[in-house]
DNA sequence: GCAAGGTC
């Protein structure tokens, strides 16, 4: 079909009908294989045929059983994963594509991962002699043409990065997630029917959800007095707020209290009003949707992640496993904007945009090298899979026009007090000009009127009290807010964060469908890492591989250096694994008589959840006794305040707190 | 069956 043509692989099949498209000059031709769309077309008198990938077609894959295994191969996906058996037809397509062709050209996204794409499958049937780089930053027809007139050569520095990320990330998690099965076996045997798991990313992760479990169940707040001053002005009564903040001490906030009722009195130092600027939100990426999904209506970041899926593949709104918080104009937004004019979707409102000098986007900070942040299409449903389809769509309509309007103009007042020697604080928001924020309905603003105060005037205060507050507990984790933990964190990708999540539940690590929490076997699993794998269960075994691969990627280390050393590693830390397997000595030492976990703290003979409660305990009442708490008084409040921790709860139950 | 990373 193609005897002498040029190949040119892309990752996807919508980044081959681009990358086609623009190197056609507009009219490439479409051969369909299989029903693969491949494309072909002439330049310079050459036939180039564009086959297009759906993102790895090999994976590293092994014979052997058990642990420790350091032999492995990469196979075809549609054979050795399952679900994976839509692969197979794209594996036909550059089987009979590619062994005709005379050079190949790898047009995947320029990264590591796109390297292996590209590579793996020009090495399985082509020839990686004659193999060039295509370097583009965005699929763009500038980019693609100066990336296509200036083909680089094979970048084997980058090749390498990629295929010692997969076999490190392989080696550690297959290996690890064995021996732990095993080990846990061992211990539990009864808990643990399905094979457990372990990795660079989800066991940090699961680490991060156990400790913060922790620290809220072992928590008890230390109490604070805020003292609450109302005023009365013109009919109507406001609570001032605290700008100094609460007393450390009950006796200060009761001093201050009765120098406030001797001569209750407000004296305004100021008042300010002013209007403000709230800019439009920027175009989202991912995570800025994800995220919002969740606030609004209750949905995981990997359900709206599917959801986006099938409105992409349905034509209605970009790529949406991106990072970028940019629309660049390549992507015409202009006639996006047009046509929801014409559809009477926002009419008015575009009107306006499109008549202002300069349209640009309120573009955002995140940057993706592949992908614009997301955006509707612009090409009109006429109905949706489901009502949660429409309104994550609805969302991306509404936040894609908003980013191009004028700020919204909100005015804000705030008036000042002293009040024996501290100063309180009154505010109010009122919204002058809505703006965006007609479109964008998601945000909305506090809106409250209060009066003009006048510089050194007195204003009559009309009630006071005394209050105790409470330190709030530490939040426990929820998906949406883990996932912003991994973003931080910079673990795990835009397109695997929240698949890592689901991971932890499908294990059953963890539980929850608000609030993540961990299960006995999360635990277990936490103390066995902790004490056998501890290298698996850090952030910076990541920033370790960043710094590796970067350096193979510099041509600084060799890939088989690099994978040696790991092996090494591996090495030791499974057999002495396997040693306590053979021996049956884990050394997990004696139960914590409350919880049956292992004891972390030898002292107290207690595991690390009930230790820590123990220790908080008698921390917090140091606080509580300088205002003069009993004992008496503290473990009341211990028994029946809902801030305090199960932890806590717990010993007072078994007798360890009285 | 175990990872994490691409994408339908």
């Amino acid at each position: 079909m193609c005897r002498g043509c040029v190949a040119i692989i892309a990752e996807k099949p919508r980044s081959a009908y681009k990358i086609a498209l623009y190197l056609s000059g507009g009219k490439p031709e479409k051969i369909s294989v299989d029903g693969i769309p491949v494309w072909r077309f002439v330049y310079g008198g050459k036939t180039y045929v564009v086959v297009p990938s759906a993102g790895h077609l090999f994976s590293i894959s092994t014979r052997r059983r058990g642990f420790p295994v350091f032999e492995y191969m990469w196979l075809p996906r549609h054979l050795v994963e399952k679900g994976k058996g839509y692969l197979r037809k794209y594996y036909d397509v550059f089987s009979r594509i590619l062994p005709r062709a005379s050079m190949y050209i790898n047009a995947c996204d320029y990264d590591i991962e796109g390297s292996v794409i590209g590579y793996m499958i020009i090495k399985k049937w082509g020839d990686v002699a004659r193999m060039r780089r295509m370097k583009f930053s965005a699929l763009t027809r500038s980019d693609i043409l100066r990336s296509f007139r200036n083909l680089a050569p094979a970048d084997y520095d980058m090749i390498n990065a990629g295929l010692a990320r997969h076999e490190l990330d392989w080696l550690w998690g297959i290996n690890v997630s064995r021996a732990l099965t095993q080990v846990m076996r061992s211990l539990f045997g009864e808990l643990v029917r399905k094979a457990l798991s372990a990795g660079r990313v989800q066991t940090p992760t699961l680490f991060e959800v156990v400790n913060s479990y922790i620290a809220r169940e072992s928590f008890v707040p230390r109490v604070f007095f805020g003292v609450d001053i109302y005023v009365r002005y013109g009919g109507s009564e406001y609570r001032l707020e605290s700008v100094d903040g609460v007393f450390d001490l009950r006796d200060s906030a009761v001093r201050h209290l009765q120098s406030v009722r001797s001569d209750p009195v407000a004296v305004v130092v100021d008042y300010v009003s002013r209007h403000v600027h709230i800019d439009p939100p920027n175009p989202p990426n991912l995570s800025d949707v994800q995220h919002d999904i969740y606030r609004l209506y209750g949905v995981s970041p990997s359900h709206t992640l599917k959801i986006l899926e099938d409105l992409y593949l349905d034509s209605l709104i970009s790529y949406p496993r991106t990072n970028s918080q940019k629309y660049p104009p390549s992507i015409d937004y202009i006639s996006i904007l047009e046509a929801f004019r014409s559809a009477g979707v926002f009419s008015s409102y575009i009107d306006k945009i499109l008549g202002k000098g300069d349209l640009r986007p309120n573009n955002g900070g995140g940057e993706d090298p592949a992908h614009p942040a997301i955006y509707p299409t612009g090409e009109l449903p006429r109905s949706f899979r489901s009502k949660l389809h429409k309104a994550i769509y609805e969302y991306i309509v509404r936040r894609f026009i908003s980013t191009f309007m004028d700020p919204a103009i909100v005015s804000r007042s705030v008036a000042l007090f002293d009040v024996k020697g501290r100063r309180y604080r009154l505010s109010g928001s009122v919204v002058v000009e809505g703006s965006w924020l007609n479109v964008f309905s998601y945000y909305r603003v506090d809106e409250r009127s209060i009066p003009v105060f006048v510089k050194g005037s007195r204003v009559p205060i009309s009630r006071t009290g005394i209050r105790r507050v409470y330190e709030k507990p530490p939040a426990l984790y929820n998906k949406s807010s883990l996932l912003k933990w991994m973003e931080k964190m910079n673990i795990g990708t835009e397109s695997t964060r929240a698949e890592i999540i689901d991971i932890l539940f499908k294990r059953k690590y963890v539980e929850g469908s608000k609030s993540i929490i961990p299960t006995r076997l999360g635990l277990l699993v936490y103390h066995v890492v902790s004490r056998r794998f501890s290298e698996i269960s850090r952030v910076e075994l990541t920033r370790e591989f960043e710094y590796i691969l970067d350096s193979i990627r510099k041509g600084l280390r060799s890939k088989d250096e690099v994978i040696r050393r790991a092996v090494d590693t591996l090495r030791s830390v499974l057999s002495r694994a396997n040693d306590a397997l053979e021996t049956d000595d884990h050394g997990m030492g004696s139960s914590c008589p409350i919880c049956g976990l292992p004891v972390a703290d030898r002292d107290l003979g207690l595991c690390c959840c009930h230790s820590a409660a123990y220790r908080r305990v008698y921390d917090v009442f140091r606080h509580w006794e300088r205002s003069g708490y009993s004992w008496g008084e503290y473990l009341d409040f211990l028994a029946k305040s809902r801030y305090v921790g199960r932890f806590v709860k717990d010993l007072i139950a078994a007798g360890y707190v009285k």
